[in-house]
Parts: C-alpha cells; structure tokens; sequence
DNA sequence: AAGAATGATACCATTAACATATCATAAGGG
DNA sequence: CCCTTATGATATGTTAATGGTATCATTCTT
C-alpha cells in the first residue's frame, strides 16, 4: 500500500539530477554511484524512461541518459504509470456475481473520489517542481499540459 | 499499489451487512455463502476486528459476530490500519547515507502531503456512510470523533 | 580493434497479498 | 453428557508484485 515504489523513487532521483545538468550526458555508471543505487536496477528503470519518451539515449564511450522533456512537463504521475501502468488504486475484488450494484458500489465510488483527488496531486507535481522545492501539488489544481493518448507500461513483457 | 485491498474490502461488505441488521448475531458461515468469500479467510478477518473492539463475538451454537461500536464510528481508515498498520504512503527507500536531507526531501515532503489529504478522506468515510450511500468523503473536511491512542495491527505477529 | 556505453531480455530473491488447515475452547440443544 | 456449531489462535501454503542480477547484442568514440 506504497504509493511510491522504488522504481519511482529512484526514477525521481536520477531525474532531478539531470534537471539540475541540463546538456549533460549521463551515464547510469556515474548517476548509480551517486547515488548508490544498483546499478543494472538503475540502468533498467533509465532505459524504460527512455522507451517512454522521457529521457534521451546516446550509446558508446561518453553516452548516457538526457531529458527529452522540460522539467516542468514530468509529472510524478507520469513515471508512476512508466511502472505500474494506468494508476487505479480501486479495483474491485468481487467477481461479477457477488456484487449486486458494480455501478454504483458506495466503496467503489468513494475510493475512486479519494483516488481522482490524489490523481490531481500527482499531475501537479513535476520534477521542475520537486527541483525547486515548491509544493506544486495543491489539492484541487488542475495540471497543466495535454497528456497523450495512451503508452504501454512496462509490465506488459 | 492498492489502496483498498481484499481484507478491507471484505471487512466493509461485512460491517455494511451488520449495520443493517443491528442486534442480529452472524456468523462466518453465514456472510461467507451470502458474498462469497472464503470461509476462512472472512474468518480471520473478523476476529482481528473482534480483537480491535470493532466487533463483538459470540461463540458455540448460534454464535457469530455483531457491531460493537455504531456504524457512524467505524471509520474506513480504521480498518486500513487493522490490515496495514499506520497508514504510510511514503517509506523511503534511502538507507540513511544516500539522501542527504531527509528531514526536507521535496518528494516525500510532496507524497507525505498527499498523503495527508487522502487520509482526510479515509478518515470521513464510514460504515454508516457507505450503507447511506451519502458520500461524507469531501477533501478538507475533518473527521468527527476522538481516536484513541494506539492499537497494534495484526502484521505484528 | 578495444572499450565504454545502452538495448533487450531472461532470470533470481524477497516480500506482501491472498488463502487454507488445524487444534483448542466455549455454548447450546438433543 | 456429548454432539454440533460456533469462535480463538496460529501455522502453513500459494501466488503475484517488488526489488535486484546477469548476459548477449549493438552502437559509438577513440
Ligand atoms: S464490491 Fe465490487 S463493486 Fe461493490
Ligand atoms: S529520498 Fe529518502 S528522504 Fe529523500
């Protein structure tokens, strides 16, 4: 029941590094002992951020990882979908004949309400935000940017 | 990444059938043919609840459990907790060196206050609430009624 | 050509979620 | 009284999600 996994723990991590250093390259190597994160678990999260858009990818002697994207315009949303796939923090758990009202189930209803809030929090934030330390996430704020369509996540392997 | 998971899920079905039938005494076997869960799993279930003062129980013939508190009072983030423990949305995931400020790391501070909004609305969604159908879950209302001080929850075992 | 990097993917380990089984104890009805 | 029905407590098993390694192929720089 932890919102943030380590995937995205560390996801943010590398990605404010990269923020902060614009322009600059760089590689899984440098930002794992930075960081002290294992390395190969590092290097697999970068390479999804990079199948996903989010990072930029150059191979060989001095490559590395670069944003692709404005800070502004990774939302902590995004890489939470990058791992787990379409945030639903209420699925329901009762096969079709048990429950009588699946439309209108007041549980289901109610987490999805808490969940459509929390949803709006987590567009809020961005790796811009969270760089400089400004709580963009206000309750009841609309994030900005138009999302795509749709991407598949990186537990359909 | 669930919010709501099978044990609460089924605690809620359970409680919400009691409500409606204050007074009477059920029994496992009786609430697990009426929604099909497994017998024994709902069996240990509402023994933690029992355990929690949430409950009352009977045992021997005709036997069962019954509310112990009124449904106004049994908050869904008491059961959350029953199952889970505190509830904690944001555990890092940094042994001590690596984050150099803990105290202020922008992401947890940003989850921890999301957080906090979402148990808000925990916190306002009841038994009786869920029974009505009348949606006491809105954000930034404060929950009603004293907690009590401390309760262990049923993962220390 | 060598070396340093990512791409892709298969694999392993640990933990949490979901579920069952069993022995003990208590209460009620023949 | 004893048999049945119930909970109390707790041990055990199963499955899925999470966290982490390993390896081979490919690309780029020097
Ligand atoms: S319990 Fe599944 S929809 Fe109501
Ligand atoms: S990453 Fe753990 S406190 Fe900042």
């Amino acid at each position: 029941m932890n919102l943030i996994t380590r995937d995205t723990d560390y996801a943010v991590r590398a990605l404010c590094f990269m923020a902060q250093n614009p322009e600059r390259v760089v590689s899984v190597t440098d930002l794992g002992t930075r960081f002290a994160i294992p390395r190969q678990y590092l290097r697999r999260i970068l390479q999804s951020l990079a199948r996903h858009n989010i990072l930029e990818s150059s191979r060989g002697q001095g490559g590395g990882f670069k944003l692709r994207k404005h800070p502004s315009r990774i939302l902590l949303s995004d890489l939470m979908e990058v791992f787990h796939g379409a945030l639903d923090f209420t699925r329901c758990v009762f096969r079709s004949a048990a429950c009588p009202n699946q439309a209108n189930c007041p549980l289901r209803k109610t987490v999805k309400q808490i969940e459509k809030n929390a949803l709006i929090e987590l567009r809020a934030t961005t790796i811009a935000s969270l760089v400089s330390g400004h709580p963009a996430a206000k309750a009841g704020r609309k994030a900005p940017g138009k999302r795509p369509a749709k991407q598949r996540n990186e537990k359909s392997r």
